[in-house]
DNA sequence: ATTACTGCAAAGCATTTGCAGACTG
DNA sequence: CAGTCTGCAAATGCTTTGCAGTAAT
């Protein structure tokens, strides 16, 4: 299923292929991981990598998020559902949760009158090879 | 109240006043704005800030976040105390939450054997100033 | 024909690394 | 004194910007 084409952007094989790279996968990919998986043939440069996702950020197509362990932007597809993440800390994988602890909370902020707009969960850890390896290290 | 000095640390000039902004300071600072609070007379290196902080961060003397809308790494004391933030999306400032969503709350990760370690939670939105700001001017 | 998009090069920042001299324990 | 830190310079890596040619509407 294709998503519908963020009105106002023109559609060009670069955009086309960064999209299809982000529907193909389910775990946020940086601008130079797309980049590389556009590769090969007609490869597609980082800039124009960057812009295209920039655009498709102010459209509302892609979410940007920088998750805990590292710097680098990834972006993945506005899939329109709610979703967060686990980071493996030691080989950074990114899996997603199933559930949501904002569902029944509500953020008391210490600055009268901060209006929450939305939020933003990081569950961090050791995802099952990396656990194992740990504990077989002993 | 001082912290306690960390075990195998020398203890410099530099790395006191490190601890000292961090220690005035409520809100999580980067490297180079703890660098510009010690400026002046004795100015200090951003490249031996950044060493500095990541032997606190080492010792659990400090913590090292990345907070949405800005991909600048930002370092707060270690109070030992269990603590999120919201972020304003205008002014990106940023305050501290009362109240933790993940104390009632158990996640599920699609990835079976996945050891959660501890999580990071993140309300975005805009503060009492700026939230005003948007309403004058309509 | 306009206007937006892309390749490409070069600049911008935050952060890291290397090294010799300075300081701490 | 030995080992650790620091100033400083230079390198790195992600990301942004500028510009002229190319493609989309």
């Amino acid at each position: 299923m294709k998503s519908a084409w963020p009105e106002g952007l023109k559609k060009t094989k670069t955009r086309e292929r960064v999209l299809d790279v982000l529907e193909q996968e389910k775990c946020p990919l940086s601008a130079l991981e797309i980049c590389a998986r556009i590769g090969g043939e007609g490869a597609v440069w980082p800039s124009t990598v960057y812009r295209t996702l920039e655009q498709f950020e102010k459209n509302g197509v892609v979410n940007r998020l920088t998750v805990m362990g590292s710097d680098t932007a990834v972006y993945e597809l506005n899939r329109f559902c709610h979703k967060h993440y686990a980071v493996c800390m030691s080989c950074h994988k990114i899996v997603p949760m199933e559930n949501c602890p904002m569902e029944a909370f509500t953020p008391r902020v210490q600055d009268d009158g901060f209006q929450v707009v939305g939020h933003n969960v990081e569950v961090y850890g050791y995802c099952a090879g990396c656990a194992c390896n740990k504990s077989e290290g002993k």
